[in-house]
DNA sequence: CGATCAGTTGAAAGTCCTCAACACAGGTGG
DNA sequence: CCACCTGTGTTGAGGACTTTCAACTGATCG
């Protein structure tokens, strides 16, 4: 049942669109399976980059901490997206850390088997240069947020962001389908965690959301893009 | 003597690293070259993606444009290092825009030609998975201290890393070897043209600096890079 | 030599942070 | 079962940092 689903999830992923099926299962056999419980580790910053990690089931969060202990988050990654690119750039350490905010499963791969992949399906080496370059991506355009938005445009793009990525519907809204607290939130947008309540607190009078202990529900998706996308 | 430079470019590029003289003689042969005057464009954000380039001599500046016209710089490239990174990905837009800010001399290689070469040879691709990834972890980087310094700060460290990148020792200091208005400081950093003014006059008058009309010679490096390091 | 571009600086205003105090939920252990 | 402890969230007050607005200076270029 579960090999079933690895391998579903391994040839859904945009890394090996396009492997034939036999190497898929030899990948497969090379891969290793592991569980998470919520706030397990994946991997640190600063570990060596042996392995990288096909999300099956759940939710990892990535960040990066600072020389003084401040920390950022870079990004969540959900079913069929991959942690710890580095490894498949072939550096030698992660830049950062890997945590499962929910209880999640996850494929690793080793260096050596992807390399040799790569080195042998050019098409899954062009395939890595399609995922990080969209990785690539997402990031310019967040740091044009950060240079170009205030505060409640950044935290009005992020949520809406991640109602996309991680959204279920429910009778209330969109709701954001991870534990996900004022901190995260402030640690995703250069914030501080004072500051995005005040923030909800005031959409909440607005109607715009609902919200609650590490909780976020949109309830007026449409209003809130118009607030992102106003001047300011 | 242009070809033999040019396929000195070429070959010192980390994307053609390992490809073989004979596939490098042919990447030549379908490659065009291109020189550029001071503020010339070289590609613009929307236009299809083509064309990239590897700079031969000289020097780019890639920026973006939010919808409503405010500019933000992603980033320098110089000699031997890429633009257009879009094009490797085969993604359809550019999404960004690239001028010369030197007389510059670039080579321009297609999409077909590129995927193609990615295609046969392996380690070209991986060669590609490389460089974009290193770029992603530049961009993690900003996105960092965007979100955790000071103006002061991120004004310092990317004064530090274009002296790096572009520096010109000169008695007086390192000059940042290409025109670099306040408004491009502001538009790397996420401020405005006037903070970063009073910013450099603060630095001038503690002689860590010399500055003028687009030009900034760092005079006291290692002093600057202990504010950059410092707290806030 | 006039027009434009780049830079400087003061004053006022605004945004956001810091500090502080309190509220409330959920789990733990007595 | 309840008291406590910890993690999370809320809100006020004050202040720091940065922007905005404005006026001015000097350099560059046709």
């Amino acid at each position: 049942m579960h090999g079933t689903a690895e391998q579903d999830i391994l040839c859904r992923t945009d890394l090996f669109r396009g492997l034939s099926p036999d190497s898929l299962r030899a990948l497969r056999r090379s891969a290793t399976r592991r569980r998470l419980a919520t706030q397990d580790p994946v991997f640190h910053q600063g570990d060596r980059a042996e392995t990288f990690y096909v999300v099956a089931e759940g939710r990892l969060r990535v960040t990066q901490t600072t020389a003084d202990g401040q920390q950022v988050i870079i990004r969540y990654v959900g079913p069929a997206e991959l942690a710890g690119l580095a490894v498949l750039a072939g550096d030698d350490l992660h830049p950062s850390t890997a945590t499962a905010v929910a209880d999640s499963e996850v494929i690793g791969i080793s260096r050596a088997v992807i390399r040799e992949i790569m080195a042998r399906h050019p098409e899954v080496a062009m395939n890595a240069v399609s995922v990080i370059a969209a990785r690539y991506r997402e990031m310019q355009q967040r740091l044009r947020e950060m240079s170009t938005q205030n505060v409640e445009r950044r935290i009005a793009h992020t949520i809406l962001r991640l109602a996309r990525e991680a959204g279920r519907r429910t009778a209330r809204g969109i709701e954001i389908a991870f534990p996900l607290s004022r901190q995260d939130l402030a640690e995703m947008t250069g914030t501080t965690l004072h500051t995005v309540s005040r923030t909800l607190s005031a959409w909440e009078g607005r109607g715009l959301v609902d919200s609650g202990r590490r909780r976020v529900v949109v309830r007026r998706p449409h209003e809130l893009a118009m607030l992102a996308d106003a001047a300011g």
